[in-house]
DNA sequence: GTGAAAGCGCTAACAA
DNA sequence: TTGTTAGCGCTTTCAC
């Protein structure tokens, strides 16, 4: 692995000449640069970012911590923010916490270690106040995405949970479901609070009954969608549609149905918060609020950015991206 | 941002005696190792790894190169990766590169500039092989992942594309298919080649005559999927049959046969390599290959390990990890 | 224009 | 059991 010494030794100049010629920084003659970056080219020569890093704690390093790679709403935000990454002459890693707390700490400490300049945050709820406080105190510039944590100053971008709720749920009102049963996701997470919250909200504006047994908290995965379903079949009452808080839900719920011979939308209908991107093979399948994603991450790198070059204002800003309402086949009218 | 002298200053030792607590390597007092760790925890101590990368090469990172992060194929494969790199001690960083050659050789030099310990390399195709020279020159070992690049050894996961085709166009001609198209990779990707190759085989063992024209080569993307069926759709004759090279192409294709009011299976059938993991919302929809992509990542980070400590055999290691046939409802009877 | 010296945060090797 | 010295690869400062 060719160090800058070997180029100033191939080159014939000093170590210093070939930084320079390296960052474009001071004055090197002309016919001086060509021969360094010869020498540069003929041993392939790479600098050691750690060793630049080191001395000017300039790494051009991002990180993107999001809770759970496997979600496409995740993914999507991801390419989103890596685009706007490249753009901006940063590289990125990612992270993912698996909406796990303890994961998440480690990662935050990696990034830390690693000596990345900023952070897009996805946290994987209220718990991870301690790990942005953690940067803070490292003095890392973070942008928190998705989801709000309590007593954190921070820009942030974020879905609109409250209206995307209304929508949906107005969507059912309006296919004649007055049944509605809501799961919801973990209450340490802040869209699931305001989801829940906008559902509540929404069917009283309506005027419709709430049956607290229907409001069903689980977590934002398939497994909780499932188990959420079977508490449901247990009851004596059953509603003619969910509001499921994530696509997770959503999709676990539908697979648990299947399983017990109920069909979506013939025996019951179903909304959720952001789709599947790819599962929206032929017509979407999913009636869902779908949240652009993809301007999450890009919109976030941007700010990120912004705060780490200083040229963000000084005052914390929030940016509110609004979901649209997606309407599939998973909805069904009745009556 | 406290430092190892920090520390030591703190905790009243040398910053030598706080790296042996760190490391735990070499003997410290237990009262001293006490004192030293109480100073860590006061300042919320997080040692630098680049500086500890830059002496001891020892970073605890390795890096994966994924082709396309919207894919779940591949985000699936992270996931595997990721628990295994966790379990066996190592933090990832993950990479994307698009199936873009140029993205593809940043992140490569920036692998190299991060001191990364390994590399988990899906590569973009046989392009890659520049990059794979890279790695090989700087000595950083690598796994290769899904795709063979000519003229390159190393170890290496694979599916068996071989298999998957025959098992998918076996299944078409029992349900009386027998003119099928193939929508086929970019060609200097190999298991594009595999699999075209494969096709042409199989057709040729049950006695069934190739329309060449019917072999559509295109890009593993959706928009391939969809420009190969807008060229099908310009043809005299049609297939009742439709054999896609990877899930995108099949997905893409399925969307623009919709636009022209062509239903799956109904009026064409349709089966694939991989499948959307969440996309199988109720019963799968594509019939699929599927292949078992989370174990792609974990095996090979196993055998990246192994090789880094040493513990691999020293000739390549290759392995095979078969497809799995899954039946859905994008393939239908005739005749 | 160019180079020498010093140091970023850490650890290997050697001393004590 | 602990500390000192030197150096990883690079850049900053200051001299020439």
């Amino acid at each position: 692995m060719a160090t800058i010494k070997d180029v100033a030794r191939l080159a014939g100049v000093s170590p210093m000449t070939v930084s320079r010629v390296l960052n474009g920084s001071g004055y090197v003659k002309e016919e001086t640069r060509i021969r360094v970056q010869k020498a540069m080219e003929e041993l392939e020569y790479i600098p050691n970012e750690n060793a630049r890093g080191l001395v000017n704690k300039k790494t051009k390093l991002l990180s993107l911590l999001i809770s759970d790679i496997t979600n496409p709403f995740f993914t999507t935000i991801a390419r989103g923010a890596e685009d706007a990454a490249n753009r901006l002459g940063y590289r990125m890693i990612f992270g993912n916490s698996d909406e796990n707390i303890k994961k998440e700490k480690e990662y935050v400490e990696m990034v830390l270690a690693s000596g990345t300049e900023g952070v897009l945050f996805a946290p994987s709820g209220d718990f991870s106040l301690p790990h942005l406080r953690l940067l803070k105190k490292h003095q890392i510039p973070f942008v928190l995405l998705d989801r709000e944590v309590p007593r954190i100053q921070a820009d942030k971008v974020m879905g609109d949970s409250r209206t995307g709720t209304r929508l949906l749920i107005e969507h059912l009102i309006d296919f004649g479901h007055t049944e509605i049963a809501c799961f919801s996701g973990p209450s340490h997470i802040s869209t699931a609070r305001d989801r829940e919250k906008a559902f509540q909200e929404t069917l009283l504006i309506h005027g419709i009954q709430l049956r607290p047994e229907w409001i069903i908290p689980t977590d934002y995965k398939l497994e909780g969608g499932r188990e959420a379903v079977r508490q449901l079949l247990k009851m004596k009452k059953r509603p003619t549609a969910i509001f499921a808080a994530n696509n997770f839900i959503a999709i676990g719920a539908i697979q648990e149905l299947q399983e017990h011979g109920l069909q979506v939308p013939d025996d019951i209908s179903i909304v959720t918060f952001d789709d599947l991107s790819l599962a929206t093979i032929t017509e979407p399948f999913l009636t869902a609020a779908v949240q652009p994603a993809y301007h999450f991450g890009a919109l976030g790198i941007q700010m990120l950015v912004d705060r780490i070059q200083g040229t963000a204002p000084s005052d914390w800003r929030t940016v509110i991206l609004p979901p649209e309402l997606r309407i599939g086949r998973s909805t069904k009218r009745i009556h």
